[in-house]
DNA sequence: CTACGATATATAGAAGGACGAGGTATAAAG
DNA sequence: CTTTATACCTCGTCCTTCTATATATCGTAG
């Protein structure tokens, strides 16, 4: 059984991929992979939705980059993060609780609830 | 203070739409301030975003709309739910619902995460 | 009376992200 | 040697959001 898929609203992959390489460097296409596994299939990162994210990101100075091997042996561009896109993970992490609070009031909404 | 707006995620106006709109009947202009009140002025809806969406969800057949008066006694354009919005709301809520939760999966993932 | 703020709708234009489709290259497996 | 998985990249399209602007009515403050 495939698990649904749903596209990703814009300007949350952002916080995804920060939360990601804030565990540790990481390679592009790991990370995809990584947001696929423990989203249980549920967040799918196309590749034409990653890498120019990540360019986005490393251009805003949030992320950092250097080649390394992989432990298969395969070159890889590994991403860090910066000071900077650490205190932008905290405050995206902090707008998104804020956002999915709100919303969840409003989808809470009854028929007495602007009374 | 600094008042703590945060921009709608592309796709999330639609699903909050709906469900104001499900509520009952309301003009258009209420239902921003619906979901600014609700919110408690989390989500703000320019009239920039909101009116193109609501033509959006009646040209997909989602909201039906007829011009009435308000209490106050001036015309306004009055949407309500069609049945194929009605399932589209259940559709998209549970959407969310998926999604929001796949996205705490991974703003919870600690470094132990993914081993 | 006039000017303003709130109500109420609408559109144009700019900006920006997501995605599919395509392309490159290497290593391992069959 | 061809396929599969890894690993990167970019172009073009689509769609939404937002800023700004325009229109019109109503109540109220000056």
């Amino acid at each position: 059984m495939a698990p649904p898929k749903s596209d990703l609203p814009q300007g949350t992959l952002d916080l995804l991929i920060l939360k990601v390489v804030a565990l540790g460097p990481v390679h592009g296409y790991a990370i995809a992979q990584r947001l696929e596994q423990v989203s249980r299939g549920v967040v799918q990162v196309p590749e034409g939705s990653l890498y120019p994210a990540l360019h986005r990101l490393e251009n805003r100075g949030l992320l950092a980059a250097d080649w390394k091997e992989t432990e298969t042996g395969r070159e890889a561009k590994f991403y860090r993060l910066t000071g900077k896109g650490r205190k932008q993970l905290q405050t995206e992490a902090a707008s998104w609780q804020r956002l999915i609070d709100a919303i969840a009031l409003i989808l809470a909404m009854a028929n007495g609830g602007a009374r």
